[in-house]
DNA sequence: TGAGCATTTGACCATCAGGTCGGGAACACG
DNA sequence: CGTGTTCCCGACCTGATGGTCAAATGCTCA
């Protein structure tokens, strides 16, 4: 608000304070993912950052202002894939390609994942203003695209809304029940490689138009 | 342990036993379900079920107790449709009923779904042991049955555990995720039948035996 | 250098929440 | 009835946890 005598100071958030504050929302993601916001505690993040409580809370209000700044600027770089879905590409590459891309995020940034997770499953209290806005126009914007494919014949006729929700859940399970995957493997490792073979043919065959007819 | 002297009352556990405990679990769930392990309180129990605090504690030695109750009666029911699917039925349509079968369970346990999506995610503590064990096995089993099911020609080549995956996760996003869909969709009624129809096809089509060659 | 702002923290505080206690009501059963 | 057992609860305890504060320590720049 009041920034305007603006004259060495506010111009350049120091680049100490955004290191810092860097290192806070590390350990607070580090925290928010594994035991969901109520369940992580001031005292694991100061822990986790080396930064002492009260510090903590000189650079956020709260703990939730911690968790609400990980999350809306978590949102943006989730849909990144969604919107790169490209109008004039090859549709079912592009697909594909989405597909592809949502599998390497979850194998990337899984605790991204969960804590958007966290926050899903407990109704989107923070992010649901968000999630009607940007997240319903991006999706009702592919869905559109996609139903110009359908009738165009390059993919067979499919529920756009309802392929790009089995596309967020079959990926992002691979990192918020990986606790699970893991267990019923037996193994970690190659995973993701079998998930992407398997993936890619699962969404490959739903969308080849039928020749036949 | 010492119930050796059982003469009259160990026998049955006294129905309205039952029927408290019952009462309590019921409102453990909502809790549980709605704000994870650590977000729920015995006071939002207690009032959930009309039962005082102290009582809760007559009857579940803590919170955690009532948690584990929740998660290990819900693995065994939450397993069923999986040790339904038949050995000697039409492949596909064992498949893909148990597809149909997990999406039920969905759309009518969806606090039973985000209970066990929250364990899993924050890494299983509680039904760790069962997962390696019972869920384990019963995936192994059902994956030697697909496996002859490919070897046999009766459907596509597939990786039938991460097909299992696929399965899951395709489901229980609709329960754990619905928040989401709520948003995305702007409306919550004929989600299901829709999705219904959609993962027919998509595992349909994944499971079709490719005619020619 | 030193005035003034940014940063950091030890010591506290207040509330919340899981769990205990001791006693009383309800009920079974002779 | 009487007595023992089960059930129920108001009051209380205690540790955890989010958050405050005043005082110290840097840092910047004229």
């Amino acid at each position: 608000m009041a920034d305007s005598v603006g004259r060495t100071h506010p111009r350049r958030v120091s680049r100490k304070r955004k290191e810092t504050t860097e290192r806070i929302l590390e350990a607070a993601l580090d925290a928010f993912s594994r035991y969901g916001f109520r369940g992580a505690t001031l005292d694991q993040i100061s822990s986790g950052s080396g930064i002492s409580k009260p510090n903590l809370l000189y650079y956020f209000d709260s703990k939730e202002a911690m968790h609400r700044a990980l999350l809306t600027r978590l949102l943006d770089t989730w849909l990144d894939p969604l919107r790169a879905m490209n109008p004039d590409g090859e549709p079912i590459e592009e697909i594909t390609n989405y597909v592809r891309l949502k599998l390497n995020m979850a194998r990337d940034y899984p605790r991204e994942s969960r804590l958007f997770a966290n926050e899903i499953i407990n109704g989107a209290p923070v992010i649901r203003a968000a999630l009607e806005g940007e997240l319903r126009d991006l999706v009702n914007d592919k869905a559109a695209l996609m139903e110009r494919w359908v009738a165009e014949g390059k993919i067979a006729a499919v529920n756009p809304r309802h392929l790009i929700f089995s596309i967020w859940a079959t990926t992002q399970h691979y990192a918020d029940f990986s606790a699970q995957i893991r267990l019923v493997l037996n193994r970690s490792d190659d995973a993701f490689d079998e998930a992407a073979k398997h993936l890619d043919a699962l969404f490959r065959k739903m969308l080849m138009p039928n020749r036949g007819n």
